[in-house]
DNA sequence: AATTGTCTTGACAAATTTTGGCTAATATAG
DNA sequence: CTATATTAGCCAAAATTTGTCAAGACAATT
């Protein structure tokens, strides 16, 4: 049930000595929200991970690799063919760049 | 807008002569979820994408792929990290197996 | 020109899921 | 024990999903 995001965002947060609503009044959200992302209970906003890639300085992109990810993860996760349509979006990707 | 599901379920059902109605009756939903189904307007239900594997008599394997491959590109689509995220979760998904 | 058959579209309603806040309970530190 | 931090459960509001229905578009036929 954890998530990549989640680990990291507590990660970042205790190492800079941060508390559950110092965190949660900078998002204008209660701490139990903050609580919940960290423990991979609920997903945060984009906005919100743009936020916190803000106050934690920290890089937006490597926040949002990890954000996506648990997104695409949740939804492939008990699939069978989940690795051929991992592949096929690669590719749909690559070509429209 | 058009999906690869989409597409491809009309493919079938044009091909073996079926009209929406029969095809919306054995699904046992009106006839418009089907043609929005295969114009990628609405998501079809898992369960639903083995009822038409059954009907057109094809690969569930197949058509799950597509189903699962339209709901991580309309994720990704738009996001500058979608090639990381993807990679990510495949090096996730290897490991899990 | 009117009719028929198929498909598409939009408005709407019901059901389900997601979201956030509040409060209790639980843990942890002093 | 007390105080603070975090977690978990519950509720209501908001958002999304799913489906029906009716009207419209379009083509082929009569």
């Amino acid at each position: 049930m954890a998530t990549q995001f989640g680990d990291r965002i507590r990660e970042l947060r205790t190492k800079q000595n941060l508390l559950l609503r110092q965190v949660a009044s900078m998002l204008e959200v209660d701490a139990s929200i903050v609580s919940k992302i960290e423990l991979g209970e609920r997903k945060a906003k984009k906005e919100q991970v743009i936020q916190l890639a803000d106050i934690f300085k920290t890089s937006k992109d490597e926040l949002l690799t990890l954000w996506l990810a648990d997104q695409v993860y949740e939804i492939v996760k008990d699939e069978d063919v989940a690795d051929d349509a991992l592949k096929s979006v690669s590719k749909k990707i690559k070509k429209h760049k």
